[in-house]
DNA sequence: ACAAATGATACTAATATGATATCATTACAT
DNA sequence: ATGTAATGATATCATATTAGTATCATTTGT
């Protein structure tokens, strides 16, 4: 089972290494440095400028480039264009067959993971990705508390 | 996204029905009871009967039954048997992409993610569930805790 | 021997995910 | 104005997972 789908894992490296650049980045250099296939890439680039998390120039010196800061970007907000909004109990009420929703317990647990996966995946931002993954350590406060 | 499949859902109900039971019980009887199409109820109970959970007999008195009681059936094995092993963190290394995996930040949040889940799912009961269903309220400490 | 049950397993259908391909549009440079 | 370098939009294909069906084999009580 994954949390977070191909598509979504791409963006979000996508969106790292932008965050390195100051101009527009181009999706050939971006197949060059990352190793993604090139039209699943542009793909991806593409969903992200259109839903204004990247913002785009097309024509001679187009390219990508990130809308706001990383520690702006939300990791929800990828996801979910991605995946879909975050709920994780389709379980039953879709094909009516759960007796009793409303005081059915296992629902209630579901619905208590859903809230702790959307607090992390709110807090968690492009930003702290990069601090974590090089600076490491103290980052850690913002996201150990839930509710 | 589903944090549980529908076999595991129907199980469940499968074996929340079974809880009520002291002989054993029928296919038929609870595609009577719970509505689930025959043909796949039957292989989820052969499923759930190969896994130990619950036991069988052919033949003419036949039928399946509960081989623990419901308090000691976790929501974690049950879905295992369905989900594979829960392991939300598939993200990267399988195709060797992310850089640094040791201090990838991200990585680290979808653990504490999976561990989450994995203590709810493991202290989580047919017992339970059953009980949050029926008499409500005062259930809820053993899993309002992490780690 | 027969009927009533599960065991084992192979198959089909639908959906989701991962990836590719193609044509249209825009923008700069000459 | 024309060519070229870029993205926009979209259609298609491939694969994997999930959901569900069908069938034959085996066991058991009467
Ligand atoms: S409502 Fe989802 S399991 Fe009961
Ligand atoms: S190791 Fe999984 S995101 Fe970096």
């Amino acid at each position: 089972m994954k949390l977070i789908t191909r598509d979504t894992d791409y963006a979000v490296r996508i969106l790292c290494y932008l965050s390195g650049k100051k101009e527009r980045t181009v999706v050939v250099e971006m197949v060059r440095e990352l190793k993604i296939p090139a039209a699943f890439l542009r793909r991806i680039a593409q969903r992200l400028s259109k839903a204004g998390i990247l913002t785009s120039a097309k024509g001679f010196n187009g390219g990508f480039i990130l809308s706001a800061k990383p520690r702006d970007i939300r990791l929800l907000d990828v996801a979910e264009i991605f995946q879909g909004s975050f709920s994780l109990n389709d379980c039953l009420f879709k094909r009516r067959i759960c007796p009793d929703r409303k005081t059915c317990f296992l629902r209630r647990q579901i619905l208590d993971i859903e809230k702790y996966v959307l607090e992390k995946f709110t807090s968690l931002t492009v930003g702290d990705i990069l601090a974590g993954g090089s600076i490491d350590g103290q980052k850690k406060n913002n996201q150990d508390r839930r509710e």
